[in-house]
DNA sequence: GTTAGCACTCTCGCCATCAGAGTGCCAGCT
DNA sequence: AGCTGGCACTCTGATGGCGAGAGTGCTAAC
């Protein structure tokens, strides 16, 4: 094919998809004239839409009406649009919200912010998910008497992320005790990552079985508990379900329920997520592309940051019909945000 | 009016709220002369209704079509209902899933579970609302170094409930310096209820004005920074949104959407249940009764429950054809679960 | 390869029609 | 006095026909 040709079918389907996506309705081939800019007669552009039509990319709601975009459409658009994503602009606008919002560099209250604002800008659903436990870095563990046998466990992650948990120890053990317990853990174990804290303290268990030490003993005992059972779950921030229902862009409320279903049973949606996420960057998955066929009328954007010792993600969902340009700067400018906030604790 | 004349009435109006409840449709006279089961015919049925109708407890949607409650009406049968809300079945069964999922009495579980449990058996909205930080006693504190001049505070309440924040202290403290003060804080201050412990902070620090123990002053610098800006959010779990768009009951999107965005900015949420509880027990607010207009379309049940420590509140919020009856047992029933886990942490 | 022109198709809003549901009312009955 | 059967009335909701309008596909000419 000329290649000229094929230059000018991209800035139609271009121009289709951004008018489909402001306006919404079909897009006839009279509009295009004017808003794709070449000048041509409306019959010459009849004639590339239905080439556009034969290779998939748009399609009719019904014989003679205008046409819309195809999830192909959409994915040769977005292909477009992610040359030219960095927007250091709304990286650091962002970046200056959540220091200006969030308390302090505290992982959940930032990711927590993050999300609000991804929402806001993007009018979409926007969601945060914390990095992987298994990444995360043991720095040092408090214990703290609730009772005679229970006990409250606060593991502090390096980084300022906490994870508690209440363990019930067999035996009642003085505030005294407990002390030199963590102690003796913070010294051994620290700077290990979270996941292999606990194999260590099995191998040490097993090397010093002999060991009568009591202190040892106790210490060994309460660190079995402590690092048995961490809860694998991701914590994950969502926020902005409510304009879901603002502009349904066509969808069922079927569809909506879908989503807002996977939303609630937030560890459902963390997986789903984590099949998408591969690699470093952006990540956009469009309609028919998502496996999970209940997200098939949605789109998905999302990217990754660095907490220092691990990756997590942050994004947007939100129907297919969208406005990428601005979602996918909005992420990838919170991404880099994010990453900066975390890193660079000022 | 004759009180067995009256007395058919309440039962034509109750027999006509259930029906219109489990099918949606309006209700025609025909339907009600066996559902209220009193032997007469449709017509006599139909001068009730017209009297009902009268005094203002149902209406017709057009002429000539059966009858639906009005507000007024829900409010008369469920005041029938209150009468015999007592379920101790529904009680206890809350109460055994609440001791088997949840990890320990720590509040925030518990009552991250009930929200669900409610949202579930209702198929309605779930919430659950913590006890106001005001009621809170201060049991003790714990610092945790996280960087050289930043502290991790952690506040334990009587009850295990845990509050969180992180404090930039002026100076470098050694983890000794600050084990030290947080002893000296919990043995002044334990037992005090927290509102007050920041009032203890500051007149101590007036009385020992010219004291110059380096301890105690190190230690009453950092209890003022950690008794100051106490989140006074009330921290609130939601569940079961999903739901709202399973049966919309007629409702708009547009009414939807309010009660979405109203929940999602949960401080408003928390700010309008405030409104509404006064006292202990159980609070039925429908539709139209609601201050908060963008609330009308839906009721609101909740009731209260006692951790020791306060006053917390837990409920459903659905549209207002909802099924009252099991709505007002599971409530009723997982408040008093709720009270019986937090009281009784077996 | 482009274009003007035209016939064609499909949607959408409008109107009329019609069956059905349910009521209100009345006259007669207990 | 209260209840009931009967009947006329009203309103809804589904259905189909109709016409205007939008937008296309195709073709013949440039």
């Amino acid at each position: 094919m000329n290649p000229e040709t094929q230059e000018r079918s991209k800035r139609v389907l271009a121009a289709l998809i951004r008018e489909y996506i402001s306006s919404g309705d079909p897009v006839p081939s009279s509009l295009l004239v004017t808003a794709a800019g070449l000048g041509v007669s409306s019959a010459t552009v009849r004639s590339i839409l239905a080439r556009l039509e034969d290779d998939g990319f748009i399609q009719q709601p019904h014989t003679s009406s205008g046409r819309i975009p195809t999830d192909r459409g959409y994915r040769f658009y977005v292909d477009l649009l992610l040359d030219t994503k960095r927007s250091p602009r709304t990286a650091s606008a962002v970046e200056a919200r959540l220091r200006r919002d969030s308390s302090g560099p505290l992982l959940d209250s930032v990711l927590s912010h993050v999300s609000q604002l991804l929402s806001q800008a993007s009018r979409q659903v926007g969601f945060a998910l914390r990095p992987e436990h298994e990444a995360a870095v043991f720095d040092r563990v408090e214990f703290i008497s609730l009772s005679a046998a229970r006990v409250l466990v606060v593991i502090v992650a390096r980084g300022g992320h906490v994870i508690q948990k209440v363990v019930d120890i067999g035996e009642p053990l003085a505030a005294e005790d407990l002390r030199e317990a963590a102690n003796y853990l913070n010294t051994e174990f620290s700077g290990l990552p979270l996941h292999r804290a606990r194999e260590a303290v099995l191998d040490r268990i097993n090397e010093e079985r002999l060991l009568y030490d009591a202190l040892v003993a106790r210490a060994m005992r309460l660190a079995t508990s402590t690092f048995a059972d961490l809860p694998d779950e991701r914590v994950i921030f969502v926020e902005g379900t409510a304009s879901l229902l603002e502009e349904t862009h066509g969808l069922t409320l079927d569809m909506l329920r879908t989503l807002l279903e996977m939303i609630e049973e937030k560890q459902r949606l963390v997986r789903v997520l984590n099949e998408y996420i591969d690699g470093p960057g952006l990540t956009v998955v469009i309609g028919a592309e998502h496996l999970h066929a209940g997200l098939r009328p949605f789109s998905l954007i999302a990217s990754t940051y660095e907490d220092g010792s691990g990756t997590g993600t942050i994004g947007v969902i939100g129907p297919t019909r969208m406005r990428y340009s601005r979602a996918i700067a909005v992420v990838d400018g919170a991404a880099q945000a994010v990453s900066r906030v975390l890193r660079d604790p000022n």
